[in-house]
DNA sequence: TCCACGGGCATTTTT
DNA sequence: TGCCCGTGGA
């Protein structure tokens, strides 16, 4: 029993009841991971289960990765057998295996987020629809939630005029992802446990082979991951899931904390264990959790608790606006800094991505370095989408929207009027916009010069199969960055921003060298899959010690000594958008929960009387989250000076030929012309290195030294 | 066919 | 503010 001696009892007890169903609450803090990692390593430790036996859900990649990471160090490389993902990654694993029966190809393709919108928008302009009126991104989160509550486009019921319409974008869209051989993140989920349904055969496989399940993040599960959950835990009944119905953020995705409850009616004979005790958080920042989130009604109770000594209390600090709110948080960070904490236990937190600007600006003005997390990604960018969406092809050749993208770019004569002879061939017997490469000499009324760029370009397809065949995955995504011409295209350029691009394709060509080497595997489909699902957390940059920066959505899960949680309006957090229905307001208060739990020492909380959102000024009052908290637990922050102590003015209108002043993103330099006054006023200044630059002084938030 | 410009719009959170 | 798209000019 030496294994789970580290544990407290109620964590143990999670791990050692090992057959049949058990519900762990687990609160922020209480050692949920701990818990959960060490029950697989007791299965297969002292119980001697295999690791393939384990099946365990998480809900990030990043999570997945960590849980890997911490069961490998308990149990060694054995557990590289063990199934271990992503709803989205499971689903995607068994339907590689299995979809031949569902009517898709095994190569089927996975479109995201963007890849899905693009669809939706050729959808609407078949239909002749205004994609202005109906905006793709809506119609898509409508179909999402359709498909989530297992509605088909023939179950659709809504028969408003809007109703009907959604109804025949989502059933075209169903029927153009089936010719396209390509599946969303929601018919992942859906399309497998529709497969479990109609074969049980298959489903009876995956019971004999997985004796053990486990699900993390459980209250972040939707309707068709619990169904999931349930018919695979189905035979054996050794199911372990752990949630906490306080931490629930994803309603808006679907998730549904009911899903706690019905596990209760589901498996009535199931344990439930409680883990009460935070292990993170002094008892002020505990007791500030509390008695916010005791506000909320649809929880089932529970109240953390911690042996630690109160601590400070919690700072709060009212800003003017919100590129002060920055400055300070930055001064702040950089003061602890200064007092030897490391920057990265230290975290700024917000309640949407676009807060992060001011951030950005205030921690280079200080000379910290952060890591933001979010924001544009890498996966994201069009060089590298452009270089994915051939590799898609070489993978899928259904994947006309793929195809579509990098047909004529690098720009190869196959131009508009081309492509119209090319589709019109193809609608005439359709086929795929592939085939019509390889029969380009038959296509009416293209022009030689098309038929050959067809030609060449469709042998190019060819000859990259081979490569893939020859199973050197780094190896055929350098070739195909080659032979494409994307890799020639920017060295040719040589603008920076090129540079950046060829930087960014050589990632692309690294990350598949690095998958091949950490996946153990070369598969392309494997490797696009990975491409599709990884959350920009695996993408953000590990090496560089630095602030971090990032939405309390991102945040989950992780915890730092030294917290600023900043942005606490009403109509920032809680979000505008959340005031419609009182459930939007509870998920904005846990979310408000997460991110006051995730200090382990040091919590300032900071607001701002009026800040620029769409680009309009807005004055908000204090988030009411903030009056929740007794006021005991908290004290009004000083303004902390800067570090050097030089007098500083901000946002300076008026300024003195060579002048030093500095810029939040160029750093320092000297003013050598200003034209026009007041609000209008226009500087010129000069940096060291970095060129001569004009700026309205408004907007530039100059700060001078005095 | 490419680029420059300007107007209009935007921001919830993510697999 | 900044980004994206459409327009218009070269």
């Amino acid at each position: 029993m030496h294994l789970l001696s580290q544990l407290n009892p109620q964590q143990r007890r999670a791990c050692e009841i090992t057959e049949g169903p058990v519900l762990v609450l687990a609160g922020a803090g209480s050692g949920k991971t701990r818990t959960l990692t060490y029950r697989i390593a007791y299965l297969i430790k002292e119980l001697g289960v295999a690791p393939e036996a384990i099946l365990a859900f998480t809900f990030t990649n990043k999570a997945a990765q960590e849980m890997r990471d911490r069961v490998e160090a308990l149990v060694g490389a054995a557990v590289r057998s063990m199934w271990l993902g992503t709803f989205h990654a499971v689903a995607a694993r068994i339907l590689r295996q299995e979809i031949a029966v569902m009517g898709y190809g095994p190569r089927f393709g996975i479109y995201d987020a963007e890849d899905a919108r693009n669809l939706v928008r050729e959808i609407l302009r078949e239909m002749g629809l205004d994609d202005k009126k109906w905006p793709p991104a809506q119609l898509l989160s409508h179909i999402s939630r359709a498909k989530n509550a297992f509605l088909t486009p023939d179950d659709w019921s809504d028969a408003s005029f809007f109703g009907r319409r959604v109804q025949e974008v989502y059933a075209r869209y169903q029927e153009r992802l089936r010719a396209l051989n390509a599946l969303d993140f929601d018919d992942l989920i859906f399309l497998t446990v529709q497969l479990f349904d109609r074969f049980p055969e298959v489903l009876a496989r995956y019971h004999r082979r997985f004796q053990y399940v486990l699900v993390d993040e459980y209250q972040d599960t939707n309707l068709a991951q619990y169904r999931l959950i349930r018919q695979l835990a189905a035979g054996h009944r050794n199911l372990c899931v752990v949630g906490d119905d306080d931490q629930s953020i994803y309603g808006w995705r679907g998730a549904d904390v009911r899903n706690i409850l019905e596990f209760q009616r589901e498996f009535p004979d199931a344990t439930v264990i409680r883990l009460e005790e935070n292990y993170r958080s002094t008892g002020n920042i505990l007791a500030a959790a509390n008695a916010v989130v005791r506000n909320n009604r649809e929880r089932l109770g529970k109240e953390l608790w911690t042996r630690k000594e109160p601590g400070e209390r919690i700072s709060v600090y009212e800003a003017p606006d919100e590129n002060a709110e920055a400055w300070q948080a930055a001064q702040i960070v950089g003061l602890a800094v200064q007092q030897g904490i490391k920057p990265s236990e230290c975290a700024i937190l917000y309640r949407t991505n676009a807060q992060s600007r001011a951030f950005e600006m205030a921690l280079s003005r200080v000379g910290l370095g952060y890591r933001l997390v979010g924001g544009k990604r890498f996966y994201e960018r069009k060089e590298v989408r452009d270089l994915v969406a051939y590799l898609k092809v070489v993978y899928n050749p259904l994947d006309d929207l793929a195809l579509l993208r990098i047909i004529n770019f690098p720009r190869r004569g196959l131009g508009e009027v081309a492509l119209e002879r090319l589709a019109a061939y193809q609608r005439e017997r359709g086929i795929a916009l592939y085939q019509t490469l390889g029969e380009a000499e038959a296509v009416a009324g293209l022009s030689p010069a098309g038929q050959r760029a067809a030609q060449e370009l469709c042998e190019l397809f060819g000859h990259w199969r081979a490569v893939a065949a020859e199973g050197d995955l780094a190896q055929l995504v350098r070739t195909v960055a080659e032979e494409s011409g994307l890799l020639p295209l920017y060295q040719r350029e040589g603008t920076s921003e090129a540079e950046d691009r060829l930087e960014n394709l050589g990632e692309l060509i690294s990350e598949a060298r690095r998958f091949q080497i950490e996946q153990g595997t070369a598969d392309l489909g494997d490797f696009l899959s990975w491409v599709a699902l990884v959350s920009e957390w695996d993408q953000t940059d590990q090496r560089s010690d630095g602030v971090w920066l990032m939405t309390v959505h991102s945040a989950k899960g992780l915890e730092f000594p030294l917290v600023v949680l900043a942005g606490l309006e009403e109509g920032i957090f809680p979000h505008a958008r959340a005031f419609d229905e009182p459930s939007g307001l509870e998920e904005e208060r846990r979310l408000f929960y997460v991110a006051v739990t995730r200090a382990c020492r040091r919590l300032v909380l900071m607001h701002a009387k009026t800040r620029i959102v769409q680009g309009r000024a807005q004055s908000n009052p204090p988030s009411r989250f903030l009056t929740e908290i007794p006021e005991e637990l908290l004290e009004p922050l000083d303004f902390v000076r800067p570090r050097e102590g030089a007098k500083v003015e901000r946002g300076a209108t008026c300024f003195t030929l060579g002048e030093t002043v500095t810029h939040p993103r160029f750093g320092r330099g000297t003013v050598v012309a200003t034209r026009g006054e007041g609000e209008d006023t226009e500087v010129t200044i000069a940096f060291p290195g970095g060129g001569v630059r004009s700026f309205l002084a408004k907007y530039a938030q100059l700060i001078k030294e005095a």
